[in-house]
This record gives structure tokens, C-alpha cells and sequence, in this order.
DNA sequence: CTGAAAGCGCTAACAT
DNA sequence: ATGTTAGCGCTTTCAG
């Protein structure tokens, strides 16, 4: 049906691999034959089949990313930034979402694998990645972004700084004279929670009160029903610290009218222009996909030594939320 | 380096073919012999080499997606639909960013066709999409969606009714009393920014007045800055129609303060949350991408029917800012 | 139920 | 400057 290059070179009376040659630049063709060639290929519509080319060389010039979701604003904002370094290198990027979900993580990284992608970029949803090892040991390098993977795979990952983005947001709402502050976060599974809990909980210390926690799936419904519960205490929270963007779009909602302190993890489109300014704790993802990225290349480039470990920083971004008074 | 099927084959004792019988599933094996393949495989951590595969079959069973922006919140959304509906027929999703750019819109699509996607879905940026017509013949379907091709390429398309809906806001803010009102809009080569266009002087009639409309790239600062001048004018716009999210945000922070009524085309998050709330026009991303990937699966499972057009409706949703007075 | 051989479209290695 | 040959890892076809 399509042309190849063996009907390329029959139409430009030359040989195969003389088409070869023009088709990728080679030098060593003569002009007026290269040109020949380029009119005949033109005509038949050729275009280079990529999966012949990628069997016999060996390498696809791809990469496979797996996050939560594509359409989330932070994780499409990392993949955006993957996708830029991907590209600047000369090569294309497959994406799937696997929507928190470890078997279909899994699922993805296998067709990544039986793709052959050249490198694997992950936001894991599981806890167990020895299914890896096969790849990792075939040469193929990964790299975790947002989350570590599971124990017993070293590979590069690139994290903030969970724990101490958690911390600075609890004290900036300690020093605006806040005493109870509740914490809404994600599911305790989730690497991000849990750390964001750890540094809410040492900032803290016994000021810490558990009925001001709640770690479940941002399910507003859900959400909103612990809000409530919590509010309907003896000594109810004046100042919330929510723990990922989704749960602080729900908690806005469900504040909607009350006049709550609040800061968020994670920046979002429009916290400045909400009444009061949103104070986040903002990461910055397009830093996170591309450092992850340029890891993967300098792999990818030879690099072997051993896993590295990056943490970015954080920042408080004051807008007003954050300080209210209680 | 990684194990074939023929290191699978000796190690377990038995032809290639019958490794491939296994790995595909194909009936005709003793249970014993598929047992001992599978356990050759697991041992050598086998994974079938899709490149390979698709050399000899001919179909990828992948799906290539141009968008402009994978991290717009807008397309990733509706890249996110057509993920589902291609993970739901088991193939896998390419994308790309153009960047509104028709060399890297061509140069993505070429990269997907030498890659033999089964089928193409493009939002375009160019318009001339001629270099097409080869991939076409070859019996690659596309369907374009939020943008239809440009001339002489006929496919199929899921657009929404943009003069519809810029009538739509239009006429609800000259219900509200406005008299005055202004358009900012995306630049007229854009296909959508020129519908819009369109409903908006037909609603106003000769109400119409060149100088309250605005149409260039959604840069913040030169979208300010026409506002502005607009403001500037003897009898300033006492209304504002956005044409896109993106020229929304921009207008909501010029507007920042100032009072003023306002109807944006796309709907965003926390458009509710903001005082006034935002009225918007609404597309709907999820069923554009959908029902484009819908269309594409009938294409690749046969159907060789004249083009289909989907016009989407659209809806207003008002919310405070489209009826306040002038 | 199992296997041997041919070949998908391309590139690498080696002629000429 | 150009051509020939072999083979990447798999599926298809045909034989046992």
C-alpha cells in the first residue's frame, strides 16, 4: 500500500540504499542524484517507516511518561515541561494517565516497555515497583518525579521538599496566632501525603490534634462531610492547611462565605484574584518535569553513576488567606 | 542484550512459533508446553518487541494527538477524553504540543505518520493541511476537532457552534443593558477567534463599533494594553465578551477592581468562586474529545461514509459578572 | 499440536 | 559515489 524505499529507488533508478543515504542525510550521494531521488519520493508520497528503521537500530527515540492524570493542572503543567526536553532532544513522548491506579501504572509502563520506549519518566501510583527490575537491567532508565518508587529501586528521583513545604505552611499559620489548624490532605498511601502530614504534625508538635485530621481521596462530598465534622467541634479550627490543590479547590467551596484562614499546597490559576488571595505553598512543576527530563537524557547520554536524589525547594506565597486572623 | 523470542524458544525447549503462539494467546498449545514458555519467559524477564510486531502486521494500534498546548487546561482535558476512548480500544495515544505553530503542527503529524499511527486527531494550527492528503491516501484517517482543515481536505470534524455562542453572550449582555460592549478576542487567523468574531458583530448589528474590538495573540500585557485604549475611549465599552479562557484570566486581572460586566467564551475552575462569579459561554472539551475519538475508531473499524461535521451546542452559564448593569 | 522458512522495511557492514 | 548482502524480531504461511 504505502510506498517503500526499495519502490523509491526502482522510481528513481538507483539503488536502495542510495535512498537510504538522501533520506537521512548521509553524505556521499551525488547532488544531481539526491535530487532524483527527493522528486521521486515527493510523487510516491514516502515517508520513512519507523518501526523498520527502529527494529534494526535499535533505539526509538522515544520516551514514556506515566502520571495521574493529563488533564490535572499540575501534572499537565510537568508533562508540558517533559515534553519541551523531549523534543529539544529529537525525541517524542508517549504520556498515558494512570489514574492513581497501580495495575493500570503498571499496564502503561509495560506498553511503554514492549514499545521500547528509551527511557521511562514516572509519577508512581504503587508501592511496589520490582516489576521494573527487567527493564532497568535491559538498560532502559527511569526516573520518579513527585513520589519515590517502592523499595529496592534505586533510580534518580526528583521530589520537593514535602515535609518542610508542610512545616512552613503550619507556622506561617501559627504566627498569625492560630492554634487550631486542621489538616486535609490525600489519601495516607500517597508519598506526598504522608510527608506534608509528617511536617504539619512536627510543626505542631503537641499543639497536634487528630480529630483535626483528615487524609481521604479529594472527593468533595467526602471532603466537605470531615470539613463539617470538624467544625461542629468543641474547640472547632480557625485556619486549614490542605494538602493538594484538588482538596483546596473542594475546601474553598465548601468554606464558600465563611471567613477561614487557609493555605494551600500548591499553587492553582486565579488564587490571587479569589477574595481573600489564596496563600499557597507553591512547587514549581515545570521545574520538576524538565530537571527530571534533562536527568533522563544525561542517562540516557552515558551518564552511570550512582541514583541521584533531588529535592526542590518550596515557597509560601502570601495573598491573605494565610493571614487571617483566628 | 534483551531476550527474544528465539532465547525464550531454546530455553524452554521449543520453536519460536510456539513462544508466539503463547505470548499471543493463540489456541493450539498443550498446556504443559505453554506452561514451561511462560516460565521461560518470567525467568528471562521476556517483553515482546512491538516494533518488530509492527513491522510484520502493519497496524500500530496507535493514535496520534496534535493539540496546542498539552498543559492548557482546555485541551488537556479534551486530550484526556481521547486518551480514554483509545485506551478503552486498546491502542495508545501520541501527543504533541504545536504551539499554535504550523511548522511544528506539520512536523508532529509527519513524526506520528512515520511512526504509522492508525489514525490522526488534530485541533490545527496551520491552515493548509494539503501535506495531508498523502497520509489520507494511504488510509490514515484524522479527524480535526475544535478547528476544522483548511480547504481542500475533507474529514471529519467536531467543531462547536462559536458564532452560536458568541451570539449567545453577546445578546445576554444587550439584555442586561449594554450598549457598549467590547470583544477581545484571539487573532482573526485563528478559526474560532474568527466565528466568534462573527456572532458577536451579527448579535450587535450596527451597534458594532471597530474600536472596541481587540484581536491578537493572548499576551497579557498587549491585551491590557487595547483594553486600556478602549477604556480610554469618549464612550468607553461598559461590557466586555472575552473569546477564550486564556483572554479571560488576562481581562479578570486588567479588570482587577473595576467593576465591570463580563461574559468569557470557556468555561474555567472556580469561575464560580470569584465575585462577581464569571458568566461563560461553555464548550464542552471532554465530549469534543470524545466524540472525535469516537469518530476516528468508526474510521479504523471501516466505515467509509462522506465526512461527518458535529456542531456542538454551547451554553451560558450565567453567574453574576454577565448581569451586572452597565 | 508443533515447527521451518520467508519476509515486513529498514540500516550496518562491506563491496565495487 | 553507488550497490549488495545480511539480519533486526516478529508474524504469516505452509508442512509435518
Amino acid at each position: 500500500m504505502r510506498p517503500t524505499m526499495k519502490d523509491v529507488a526502482s522510481a528513481a533508478g538507483v539503488a536502495l540504499k542510495t535512498v537510504s543515504r538522501v533520506v537521512n542525510g548521509e553524505p556521499g550521494v551525488h547532488p544531481g542524484t539526491a535530487e532524483r531521488v527527493r522528486e521521486a519520493i515527493e510523487r510516491l508520497g514516502y515517508s520513512r517507516n519507523e518501526s523498520a528503521r527502529v527494529l534494526r537500530r535499535g533505539r526509538t527515540s522515544t520516551v514514556g511518561l506515566v502520571i495521574e492524570d493529563l488533564a490535572d493542572p499540575f501534572y499537565s503543567v510537568l508533562g508540558r515541561a517533559v515534553e519541551d526536553v523531549t523534543t529539544a532532544h529529537g525525541c517524542l513522548l508517549l504520556s498515558g494517565s494512570s489514574n492513581e491506579d497501580p495495575v493500570r501504572e503498571r499496564e502503561l509502563i509495560r506498553t511503554f516497555c514492549a514499545r521500547r520506549v528509551d527511557g521511562l519518566i514516572v509519577v508512581p501510583a504503587g508501592e511496589d515497583h520490582s516489576f521494573l527490575r527487567p527493564e532497568l537491567d535491559a538498560g532502559t532508565p527511569a526516573v520518579f518525579v513527585d513520589r519515590p518508587p517502592g523499595p529496592g529501586v534505586d533510580v534518580d528521583t526528583v521530589l520537593c521538599d514535602n515535609a518542610g513545604g508542610a512545616r512552613l505552611a503550619t507556622r506561617h499559620l501559627l504566627s498569625h496566632g492560630h492554634r487550631r489548624i486542621a489538616f486535609l490532605g490525600d489519601r495516607p498511601s500517597i508519598h506526598t501525603a504522608a510527608r506534608r502530614l509528617h511536617g504539619y504534625r512536627a510543626a505542631l508538635g503537641r499543639l497536634f490534634d487528630e480529630r483535626l485530621v483528615s487524609m481521604r481521596a479529594p472527593v468533595p462530598r467526602d471532603v466537605r462531610a470531615d470539613l463539617d465534622r470538624m467544625l461542629a467541634l468543641d474547640s472547632p479550627p480557625t485556619a486549614l492547611f490542605t494538602g493538594n490543590g484538588r482538596i483546596t479547590m473542594t475546601a474553598l467551596r465548601a468554606l464558600e462565605g465563611r471567613r477561614m484562614a487557609l493555605v494551600g499546597f500548591d499553587d492553582f490559576e486565579l488564587a490571587d484574584l479569589l477574595r481573600p488571595g489564596v496563600t499557597v505553598v507553591a512547587q514549581d512543576p515545570t521545574s520538576m518535569g524538565g530537571l527530571a527530563a534533562e536527568l533522563l537524557f544525561r542517562r540516557l547520554s552515558g551518564d552511570t553513576g550512582p541514583a541521584e536524589h533531588l529535592r526542590l525547594p518550596v515557597r509560601v506565597i502570601p495573598r491573605g488567606s494565610g493571614e487571617l486572623p483566628p
